[in-house]
DNA sequence: CGTGGCCTTGAATGTATTCAACGGGGGTGG
DNA sequence: CCACCCCCGTTGAATACATTCAAGGCCACG
């Protein structure tokens, strides 16, 4: 693994604050890969073997049931994903796919579990850090639960716009984006269409919001639902 | 606090491997307080001043949005609830109310963190019981998402039966476990009808469910969505 | 230059919610 | 102890919402 690599990985919350000699230690097992787009990293309900960090690219995780399939998250760099399945040495609740060419840290669940008994810091960063996975997943449920679809593409739509600016890229395909959003892509194609009264446009991958407040009063974004961490 | 219900709570996964000191400390700050039915207890977006942990009666969990409510999860002894909010010193994601007249005990948010930080026991607990939250989140994302509200009753159901046998309680009102299962009381009462043809026989709040491999041909139950900890 | 996948659109279908009405059980107060 | 009432659960009908099926256009890729 390469000392670039490490450093990159180093500054992450989980490892900022955990001892030398434990990071070292961790790192010794770990490894780089990269992978073409497309490619199944990991199989929901395979044993979990490595704790994954997406460092370059971006990661699809999914589940499927009875032949159905739905977008769960998409990681970007640098973020982790799978860490409760390691924690837990249980199976993989999610199946795993790479969006685009990516690089991928991977270290041994084991050497994560042997290093969290012992390092206090590193402990305490993943509780931290499971913590706030926790509490996403519960922001995702509620806005599952309460929110119509339309309402869902409204907040997401304002939710991007809150971090790249009134005029960004969807950053997934749209049937991508449809799943993850809890809808068909057809269903998705027609949401777009009723947000264009409220200054939406759509071209392509780009999106332009124009009527930020018209969007507002129709998504009424809450940070108990919408902010990252709260 | 009487030392009845300090021995209760020391068994719990989260306290039992702390060190005797660490629990005392944590037990001077907490109280126990017995509450009616029908109370609440916390509601979303306040801060987080007190970790709860049910030792009798049962807890719902809900949200609300925009005039909609629906139930998040239901606590039953022994067990605790908020905790994520706790570690992180967040709002509360959820609301909190009692079902039935319930004791609960209260620890300060601040010697909950204030332990954690020093008892690495404690703090692996912690994790542990973080990563199993949050794996009960992700199967109740997926059973949303992939399932329909029949087969979301199916599964409840074959769950119940599970844990409970073939003729069991219902162990909450229709209405509550409809906003659980992400549905209407009415559709909950229709669905129920559609059950009938797989040998399920409600009756008030008792079921009996006489041929369970029907069932289960419907309802196509998975380890990575209907058990408890996998 | 073909070809396959994605997105869009329309129409038909299916699923779930809303609205309204009714019956029954539990609790309260007379 | 009884009468009343409120809330819950059920049912039916109408509506709204979302999916499915089918077709066509477009872009990217080979």
């Amino acid at each position: 693994m390469r000392a670039n690599d490490q450093t990159e990985i180093r500054v992450l919350p989980l490892f900022r604050s955990m001892t030398e000699d434990a990071f070292d230690n961790l790192m010794r097992g770990a490894y780089v890969q990269t992978f073409p787009p497309h490619v199944d990293l990991i199989v929901e309900g395979d044993p979990c073997d490595f704790f994954h960090i997406v460092i370059e690219g971006s990661v699809e995780l999914f589940a499927a049931w009875n032949g159905r399939e739905t977008t769960m998250a998409t990681v970007s760099p640098i973020a982790s994903f799978i860490l409760a399945a390691t924690i837990k040495d249980a199976p993989y609740l999610m199946s795993a796919r790479t969006i685009e060419k990516s690089r991928i840290v991977l270290i041994p669940s084991s050497d994560v579990r042997a290093t969290f008994s012992t390092d206090l810091a590193f402990s305490q960063a993943i509780v931290d850090e499971l913590a706030s996975c926790y509490r996403t997943v519960v922001k995702n449920s509620k806005d599952l639960k309460l929110r119509s679809s339309v309402e869902r593409l409204a907040n997401y739509l304002l939710r991007q716009q809150r971090d790249q600016g009134n005029r960004f890229d969807l950053r997934m395909e749209k049937r991508r984006l449809a799943s993850y959003l809890g809808m068909t892509p057809e269903n998705l194609s027609r949401s777009i269409k009723v947000l264009r009264a409220y200054g939406v446009e759509v071209d392509g991958m780009s999106v332009t919001l124009t009527h930020i407040a018209d969007i507002e009063k129709l998504a009424k974004p809450t940070p108990l639902i919408d902010d990252k961490d709260s």
